[in-house]
DNA sequence: CCGTATCCATGGCGATACTG
DNA sequence: CAGTATCGCCATGGATACGG
């Protein structure tokens, strides 16, 4: 087994982290390809610029593939990359935990 | 299959963030039962008011058992409890996708 | 030894307005 | 439609000093 390190955790604790992060990519997993619209939609308390930034970090890492298209009215869209796609079982995981936790906290 | 949702997976994700709390975590899963001094020395560069905090929302959540010995001079120590150890997945989980993207990231 | 108390810095987040 | 630009808040983290 290899030991874990707080190093390499911390690489993926900071692409999930942020208030909203982890929240823009479940709905881009559950949600396919969506256009900028749809995401602020789906998450209508985020800001514009907050979304904006977000998604400019997870491109940046390579999680959410951008693609915009030369038209008017703009038309730009989002989608999970195959490498992005590896993130769902940590996602998974801790979405497990997290049901069982609240249950776990519910019957004190 | 379970729907992944936010709500959940930020149950998971509150417990794990924090500038520190991973790595409070870690150390526990290697050392078993430390001290706080212990802990201290694990984790140089945190202060002492925030360890404490962190060790006290840890233990808030059940995830730390926190033992004071009524000595003269105080002896306090930290173990993860059984539900504790149920993150240890999670976390492992993370070590190992940070490893790979760690990797990827170099051969670019 | 294991904390609390105080005070301060920083940066993530957000409301709002504007633009190609 | 899909963004920038500005400005400001406040929660988290941290340095330091003190206390049982």
């Amino acid at each position: 087994m290899t030991k874990i390190t707080s190093c390499e955790v911390d690489t993926a604790l900071e692409l999930i982290t942020g208030k909203w992060k982890h929240s823009i990519l479940l709905v881009l997993i559950n949600g396919d390809t969506l256009r900028f619209s749809e995401l602020k939609r789906a998450l209508p308390k985020i800001s514009q610029k907050i979304l904006t930034a977000q998604l400019r970090d997870l491109e940046e890492q390579d999680i959410v593939i951008r693609t915009v298209y030369p038209e008017v009215p703009p038309r730009v869209d989002y989608r999970l990359s195959e490498y992005g796609k590896t993130l769902i079982p940590i996602l998974e995981a801790m979405n497990e935990w997290g049901m069982r936790h609240a249950e776990r906290m519910r019957s004190n």
